[in-house]
RNA sequence: GGGCGGCUAGUUCAGAGGAAGAACGCUUCCUUGACGCGGAAGAGGCCACAGGUUCGAGUCCUGUGUCGCCCA
């Protein structure tokens, strides 16, 4: 097989021609499609090899993916492609959650701009235009995800809803409830007026308000003179106040013994009660009871057995208990409340007051405890082992101060309300007869009563979202059925997500899969960084400042987009995301695009030969691009080992960038364009297209869809996708520190002879002159490795070793040689003074610091022994430059 | 009130005990046969502040300030 300008007799060809800039819109989904149309995204489970996995964190069906969808996709995609590459059966099992109350609140929205509600509708019609809903988002989705180019496996795409996760959850709710894990009661819940339902205490989000403590009198019952005055930012509730409560040993309040109070506008009697757990400092300590709207009430009215009148109902409006307020809603009631408070003198005051106020996670809604029968989960017993899971290792948090997050959490824990009261979601499998009264799980759906046949109906509730996701590591692995997926990929490897839902999602995912699997739900938990704007503001939608991924993918590409992102992903950080960041992305892959055009139309006439042929012929330009690829591989391994996403995308971006073109292929270019040497030439042709390839292998977890069109126009004996061709590994022949060091050096010499023709603008067509004297010897020895190099990377012609002459000459010093530049004609010499100055004042600086270390006889006796020579080395450099630097500048001021 | 995190170049961020780094931006030069989405050279930093540990501190400890999160 040979090559001719760039064109392959054989293998997969998609272009014949390379253009000059790289377009990833003719490229991404055309690889997409194929990569799926080979199936290779679904991983072989009979294979014996070691098995890797990860679900995905099912994103909603109520939308768009964002940014934070786009991160985490793209650092799930490198891992699994990573270990697909290094052999493992690797699976990505992708899928969406059905998000209960937020698909039905946009359904709801929809249909209300229709001029309808779900009630007209009834529950079975809704049901079917939610599903409809959820087809449509379901398939955005997915488009979405597969434009960013994730590797999932889509032949076990799961839906929360879909039949096997449903019966996944009634299986868990069944046994949970028959070991009374599970219960029944009737208790204050966060109740969110406008979705109608109950919610969980941690889909409460508690925000700063302005408000007003509002000071109320309580006259005392029998005595017109005196009052208890209570601070209070709810004044609407007083109608529904059961007692006041002071703390017992609050010397103020001695005096009131057990007189009764009169609770104002409504003139009824209340006790006043004392409690230890009153807040002295609070106000007036005085506290006012409101068991049905407050928390804290709640349970004081439990231990004080306190009737618990509710005034508000589940619209957020007042009752028919609240008297002459009844149908207005909380805000207007409030109004009116102050109002006649203010009329009947009962208002003392009216303070400023800032507190937090709980709002309804998904519709932002003020919450207002309501009390209810619902259905809870009691989480003591299913923590425990959730907590040791952590505590003994069998899961890591990456970053591991997440663990301490979690920790607070579990430790904490209280009973999990389940129940909702919306249409869209899972069923409680519970059934209620009408005729014993009975109550019952099932797992089908019974028409009459398993006790006396009477008949029967199904609990109206539905299960909080969060209880499917709970058992999406293994229900979606076939459990309750023992699939043989189970057996091959649960526990997970990885999960991949954002601090936001570890106490939502995490957590109850390790206590669900510890007690239905016995084993945890992976290994690792991998918490992602935060996307925000340029300005360090977190990336929403309703700030809008949200950066669109598809709007970038579409217009950078999802190569760039990920690369940039993977960019950087740095342990422990948020991340700041700028169209900058995303551009660099995309230069990189037009640099990369362009090195690997460089090397196809470099292929005239190329005869693939094995490295191991070709390996005493290697110059030291070949030795040291293969050392500085070994230590690359063996960086990226270390980095991808270590979630250390950033670094693995900083190292190849160094590697191939500055190694790799500006150096390599500058070098090669002589070798190439040379006609005399046809074994030279081939031996540099091949290695530039062994480095190209393992470049490409190693970039792919990243950016696999411009890697996979490079690596198809290249030449390769065994010709395939290059998402499953082998991952690179290390060789220890490449490793080369005396190729390392000697490179250096070169490139030093390189550097200061450009530097030295730009600040004497010596014209960049002019070939100039520099004659070298070694201090090190071994570099003079090697001269003629590198001599070509210098010649040829600086324009110059290097002139016989270990002639000085200052007159007319510009000086540059590296580590291990001076070099003395002819620049007659060009040199000014009040330029040259300022310059060779301005060094000089560094040099001295740097010695004098060098100095004191040495002087200081501590140090020398701390210090390790290479630090104290090093620095010892390094004060001769200094004093011999300072010299030489002194002597020069008197030289070029006698010219 | 409790906890966590950030503070390093104009900007966005790496660096976690031994000579201050990258990207973008900026200055100067370059129509060199892969790339101007490029190349070469350069300017730019009391590493928030104050104490301490150490021979040696962006780096470890203790405070302070400041910004941002989480929980109550």
């Amino acid at each position: 097989m040979t090559w001719k300008n760039g064109r392959h007799d054989g293998g997969i060809k998609m272009n014949e021609q390379l253009s000059q800039r790289y377009d990833a819109s003719q490229t991404e989904e055309k690889w997409y499609r194929y990569w799926e149309g080979e199936g290779i995204f679904t991983p072989l489970v009979e294979s014996n090899k070691p098995s890797f996995s990860i679900v995905i964190p099912p994103p909603n069906v109520t939308g768009f993916l964002h940014m934070g969808h786009a991160l985490n996709l793209t650092l799930q995609d490198i891992l699994t492609r990573y270990k697909r590459m290094q052999g493992y059966v690797a699976l990505w099992l992708p899928g969406t959650d059905h998000a209960g109350i937020a698909t039905q609140n946009v359904v709801e929205r929809q249909l209300a701009s229709e001029g309808k509600d779900r009630h007209v509708l009834g529950r079975d019609r809704f049901l079917q235009r939610v599903w409809e809903w959820k087809d449509t988002y379901r398939n955005r989705i997915v488009k979405q995800l597969k434009r960013m180019g994730a590797s999932c496996d889509w032949s076990r795409e799961r839906f929360t809803m879909d039949e096997g996760l449903s019966s996944a959850v009634k299986e868990v709710f069944i046994q949970l409830f028959e070991e009374g894990l599970i219960y029944r009661d009737t208790y204050i819940v966060n109740w969110c007026p406008r979705c109608e339902t109950a919610l969980a205490d941690i889909e409460v989000e508690h925000r700063e308000a302005s408000s007003f403590l509002y000071f109320i009198r309580y006259p005392i019952v029998g005595d017109n003179k005196r009052f208890l005055v209570v601070a209070t930012t709810r004044p609407e509730t007083i109608l529904g106040d059961v007692a006041l409560a002071v703390h017992p040993h609050d010397e103020r309040y001695k005096w009131v013994g057990d007189r009764r109070v009169i609770l104002p506008l409504l003139e009824k009697e209340i006790p006043v009660i004392t409690d230890s757990s009153i807040d002295m400092e609070f106000g007036t300590g005085v506290l006012k009871i409101t068991p049905a709207h407050d928390l804290f009430d709640f349970e004081l009215g439990r231990k004080h057995n306190l009737p618990c009148p509710q005034v508000i109902d589940s619209r957020g409006f007042m009752n028919e208990k609240a008297g002459k307020y009844r149908g207005l809603s909380r805000e207007e009631c409030r109004e009116k409340v102050l109002t006649a408070l203010n009329e009947n003198g009962m208002l003392e005051k009216t303070q400023e007051y800032t507190h937090s106020v709980g709002h309804c996670y998904r519709c932002n809604t003020a919450i207002e405890p309501y009390v209810s029968k619902q259905w809870f989960v009691s989480m003591k017993k299913l923590a425990e082992p959730a907590i040791c899971a952590v505590e003994n290792g069998d899961i890591s948090f990456i970053p591991d101060r997440w663990a301490k997050v979690y920790y607070e959490w579990m430790n904490n824990i209280r009973d999990w309300c389940i129940s909702r009261q919306i249409w869209w979601g899972h069923r409680i499998p519970v059934f209620y007869c009408d005729e014993c009264e009975a109550m019952f799980v099932h797992r089908g759906s019974p028409s009459e009563c398993i006790h006396c046949g009477g008949k029967v109906r199904q609990d109206e509730d539905v299960l909080d979202t969060w209880f499917s996701s709970a058992l999406w590591p293994f229900s979606t692995l076939g459990w309750p059925e023992n699939t043989q997926e189970l057996q091959v990929f649960y526990p997970t490897s990885v999960l991949v997500t954002g601090f936001d839902i570890i106490f939502f999602w995490v957590a109850r995912m390790i206590m669900m899969g510890l007690k239905f699997m016995g084993e945890v739900p992976f290994r690792e938990v991998y918490i992602t960084p935060l996307v925000r704007d340029e300005t360090g503001k977190k990336m929403s939608k309703s700030a809008g400042n949200a950066l669109d991924p598809i709007e970038i993918v579409d217009q950078y590409g999802a190569d760039s987009l990920r690369f940039a992102l993977a960019w950087l992903t740095v342990q422990g950080r948020d991340i700041s995301l700028s169209m900058n960041h995303i551009e660099s992305a995309r230069n990189f892959m037009n640099k990369l695009w362009n090195a690997s055009r460089f090397v196809l139309m470099n292929l005239d006439g190329f005869l693939p030969v094995p490295l191991e042929k070709l390996e005493h012929d290697y110059e030291l330009k070949d030795r040291w691009i293969l050392s500085r690829l070994n230590d690359t591989i063996q960086s990226a391994n270390a980095s991808l080992a270590g979630y250390a996403f950033g670094d693995y995308v900083r190292k190849l971006y160094d590697f191939v960038w500055r190694d790799f073109c500006d150096w390599y292929i500058e070098l090669s270019k002589p070798d190439l364009y040379q006609e005399s040497d046809d074994a030279r030439r081939n031996r540099t042709q091949s290695l530039l297209v062994y480095i190209l390839n393992r470049v490409l292998h190693l970039l792919h977890p990243v950016i696999p869809h411009i890697t996979e069109e490079i690596y198809n126009h290249f030449p390769d004996e065994k010709k395939g996708s290059l998402m499953i061709s082998q991952w690179p590994s290390e060789t220890m022949d490449f490793a080369n520190v005396k190729a390392d060091s000697l490179m250096e050096r070169v490139q030093d010499m390189i550097r200061e002879i450009r530097y030295l023709r730009a600040e004497l603008s010596v014209p960049p067509a002019n070939t100039c002159r520099v004659n070298v004297r070694f201090s090190d010897q071994n570099l003079g020895e090697n001269l003629e490795t590198f001599r070509a190099y210098i010649e040829q990377l600086a324009n110059c012609e290097i002139l016989d070793n270990g002639r000085k002459k200052t007159s007319g000459m510009a000086t540059g010093r590296v580590s291990g040689a001076d070099l003395f530049m002819e620049v007659e004609g060009f040199i000014k010499v009040d330029k040259e003074v300022e310059r060779l100055e301005k060094k000089l004042a560094g040099r001295e600086n740097d010695l004098s610091k060098v100095r004191s270390r040495l002087k200081n006889r501590k140090f020398l006796e701390c210090a390790p022994e290479e630090v104290v020579k090093r620095e010892e080395t390094r004060n001769k450099e200094l004093e011999r430059e300072k010299e030489r630097l002194e002597k020069l500048i008197e030289d070029i001021k006698g010219l």
